[in-house]
DNA sequence: CCATCATTTAGACCGTCGTCTAAACGATAA
DNA sequence: TTATCGTTTAGACGACGGTCTAAATGATGG
């Protein structure tokens, strides 16, 4: 994993908002954007703006389902992160 | 942990500048202030405000030996946010 | 005590980013 | 095709945060 890639997953952590955005979408197989929506306090824009920055850092990926967008969690990535967190902090 | 210490964590980790200074002090038992400083292209301000960062989230300790502030990682609490990330992020 | 070295604090500057509103775009159903 | 629902984009605003300079504080040695 890139060194970029490994910030930006760090970023897209970072918000509070936007993790919960994270870990509700990880809770199921996927999820639907307009549920997500119910669930917070946030304007749709807002929302949108999130899943892009997810997208982005390969959090999550987004599927298109006629007027829907379906959202699935990528736990490869965070694997990937957190294998390389473990390999930049330790003593070797 | 709680999701403010949670929170510290992932926005301690999310900039490079600190977290570079977190992987150095991380390689080493115990690293010196003055060292540290010596290895970045920022201030001594700058470094300053960035360790502080770290030890509110408990990611190092610090102590004075003499006119020298000594660093120290914990990694105690990685293991304790990486545990938390986990927990948070599966469908369980 | 004074000079000097190490670190912190105060305060300012400025870019980044989370948020909103409003408008545009995409897709379907009638 | 048009109305409607779901989503994205554009643009603006305000707060937060990383950075600096300058001054203050801590600590030691001469």
């Amino acid at each position: 994993m890139s060194f970029d890639q490994f910030q930006r997953v760090a970023k897209a952590l970072a918000d509070p908002t936007r993790f919960d955005i994270l870990e509700k979408i990880s809770k199921e197989q996927e999820v639907p954007c307009v549920n997500l929506k119910n669930q917070l306090a946030v304007t749709q824009a807002t929302l949108s703006h999130h899943l892009r920055e997810l997208e982005d850092a390969e959090l999550i990926e987004t599927r298109r389902e006629g007027r829907f967008v379906m959202l699935r969690h990528r736990p490869e990535t965070m694997a990937g992160y957190l294998e390389e967190l473990n390999r930049r902090l330790s003593k070797a």
